[in-house]
DNA sequence: CCTTTATTGCAAGTCTCTTGCAAGTAACAT
DNA sequence: ATGTTACTTGCAAGAGACTTGCAATAAAGG
């Protein structure tokens, strides 16, 4: 189970598992979109969850810093979502222009392309963004 | 030149070609990075350019809406940088995450990806978002 | 159950970007 | 040139995402 999981890499980096974390965990491993931090917000408020956005917030960094959640920053959205790692393996996204709906790409084309990259320009490629933006079936 | 070609755009749109928008053009125009709006601001400034911030967004957003300057969101940056598009072909860049470092990279992989997603997502794709981060030569 | 110390909530602050409005000025006609 | 119109600008204020300081709360281990 991924609480146990997520409950070893706090306590080996000095951290604790607390309600709102388990709250915020669970919530994210139920959910198949990437999510904002207003959104989590939001979602837990609805299920009664006492927490505070300053809360949320403070968590998916902490969940970041362990490796375990990715924060994506969709184009031109003016805010971070955030989306489990655990078990996933490494994708993109497309979001709908219309109502928001994001749905996951299962593929990435740049593994052949970094070192073209780096050959070109000198760099050592670290990470890297790709995300479209489109029109989906309900919208077109 | 530059300034008569989007004079031209300004005036089909029921705009007018003012000091401030020349200066902004003229430094996208001489700058080989994209430029955030605070930097814009900061370098009109040192440039003895009086101008406000406020009006460094309004006209980006212009020559944004005429389609002559890309905005782009790179890698958890937290603000737009906005470079021109005039005479230059579509492309990405790579950004140094230590020094802040931009270089373009004059590629783009994802022209044949455009079919696959919308087979496989039913979407009509429209834009996208690449952006790279790493280490600069000098950064390593 | 107690102690230690991480975590939380609240208030306030920062940063990017936007909006309202009166004053300034470009563009065009007279 | 001068005047008129309406687009632009600057300033103040506001909106939204995210962060920080601090006292109160609550995990975790003894």
């Amino acid at each position: 189970m991924l609480e146990k999981i997520i409950s070893q890499g706090l306590k080996a980096t000095g951290r604790r598992m607390t309600r709102t974390r388990k709250a915020v965990l669970s919530l994210l491993e139920r959910t198949h979109e990437p999510l904002s931090a207003s959104e989590i917000f939001a979602q837990l408020q609805e299920d009664q969850v006492a927490i505070d956005l300053v809360t949320v917030y403070r968590t998916v960094n902490v969940l970041k810093d362990l490796g375990l959640v990715a924060q994506l920053d969709l184009h031109h959205e003016g805010q971070s979502r955030y989306e489990l790692k655990e078990g996933r393996k490494h994708h993109h996204h497309i979001r709908c222009q219309v109502c928001g709906k994001i749905v996951d790409l299962l593929l990435c084309p740049l593994k052949k392309l970094t070192k073209l990259i780096e050959e070109r320009t000198k760099f050592v490629v670290g990470d890297h963004t790709l995300e479209f933006t489109g029109f989906c079936p309900q919208c077109q």
